[in-house]
DNA sequence: ACAAAAGTGTTTGACCTACACCCATGA
DNA sequence: TCATGGGTGTAGGTCAAACACTTTTGT
């Protein structure tokens, strides 16, 4: 077979997957929907949908997000309506078995975003809601905290999301990405509950607040201050122009 | 447009390219064919080709390797013939405009070889060769030591080299695959002009010697010694268990 | 007054840099 | 003997962990 004949390659169907992350009541969430139809109807799954034919990948991506959240891709230049989100490629899976009915590939997502009231079911799904991914990636599924049962996500959603997960985990340590869970402005403790939130740890305050303020351009001062918190008024930041961290946050071990 | 319709969806090719790194001559450098039809015809593309029907991503990656380099994917459990080499996914690209002919998403896969004898030829591509990333990822293509001149890269494989390298580059940082670029048996010098080329910098040899030899786990003594290198007989190491390197490797500023 | 969260200072230890120095071989 | 690369020792700086302490609010 002659590679590049455009007459002799297999069909297949490219879809974008979206592992979208936010910190919710100190842990952090990701977005599900309630699949309306077989294989794995009434399962939990990623929101996701086909890529059109004139569409690029990022596009697509950016396209599911507003559809699902009314969230915006933060990438290159775009102010629409909705807050920004950060929007980035994080892997694609192509396994022939991963979905009964025909080839897909699909290319995963990852998108961060502040804490949202709830989000809004679209598509194909029943219904939508933020759930913990602690309990989606236990090993035969958790319970929420109201007792319903949060079973094994469809397809291989649960291998993707842990692959968000990571992803999230990891870049936090090195870029200032934890600032796309957070509102456009924040004091030092929320940044901190959110690096708290995303790796499962406790952090010390004080060395904290004098890593984040000493490395140039990760925060910028905004002005006003504010007790929303409880306790003595914490200054309000902004997120600086600084994308990468040196040197790193250091996550402790285990 | 209901999603997941079988018979609703854009038809897309999907292909992997790969970005093959090896060390030849104190430089980085990577596998290119030249192509021998159009589009892009005589100019040189980075090797790979359709993923078959029943084939997952990272197989058709490996068959691949396999077809250009003789080189045999390192990825789970794998003993075949010809040498090891470190695989791993990359990016996906699936710009609508990417290829002229026809809608093709392609899953880019990155491979870090030991410096082998010289490429052979494969399927399409009239010749193979290794050629200087900085060579290939100058501006208006640079000239080869022959004084052959190296265009530009076929499609946009110039930006998935480019991801490529930073890849190998930043990877190395904070984990082992250095070593992928080696022998199975190598010295300490010889693993820091490993460092020293893909990173474009000079390291102290000392005080690498020291770092290397002092994380747990990176090398392993095989008992045995060479003066390959010249100078004193320097001891042989093979790549020891450990895959993260914490701390990391620190690259010089700029 | 007390709790709670914000912020500062100080000590200690890990580790990185730089460089002086010695070792073992081939030419 | 000298050049070449391998390997060790050591002084000084940077920075993070740990923790005592002060500040400023709400109740």
């Amino acid at each position: 077979m002659s590679p590049y004949d455009p007459s002799a390659f297999p069909p297949f169907a490219v879809t974008v997957d979206l592992v979208v992350l936010t910190v919710r009541r100190h842990a952090l969430c990701a977005l599900v929907v309630r699949r309306g139809e077989p294989p794995f109807q009434g399962r939990w799954a990623l929101p996701g949908g086909f890529v059109r034919g004139d569409e690029d990948l990022a596009a697509a991506a950016a396209r599911e997000l507003t559809e699902e959240t009314g969230l915006c891709a933060h990438d290159e230049a775009s102010s629409a309506p909705g807050s920004a989100a950060h929007l980035e490629q994080l892997a694609t899976y192509g396994d022939p078995e991963r979905d009964p009915r025909m080839r897909v590939v699909s290319v995963a997502h990852l998108a961060l975003s502040p804490d949202l009231p709830a989000p809004r079911a679209g598509g194909d799904a029943n219904s939508a809601r933020w759930a913990p991914v602690e309990d989606l990636l236990s090993v035969e599924g958790g319970y929420a905290r109201e007792g319903e049962q949060t079973a094994q996500l469809a397809f291989d959603h649960a291998r993707i999301l842990a692959d968000g997960v990571e992803r999230a985990r990891s870049k936090i340590e090195y870029s200032s990405l934890a600032t796309a869970f957070c509102p456009p402005e924040f004091t030092v403790g929320e940044l901190r509950r959110v690096y708290e939130a995303v790796w499962g740890v406790a952090l010390d305050p004080r060395n904290f607040h004098r890593k984040v303020t000493g490395t140039p351009g990760f925060l910028v001062p905004s002005g006003g201050t504010t007790t929303r918190q409880g306790g003595r008024p914490a200054q309000l930041f902004r997120a600086g122009g600084a994308t990468v961290l040196n040197p790193p946050m250091l996550r402790p071990e285990v």
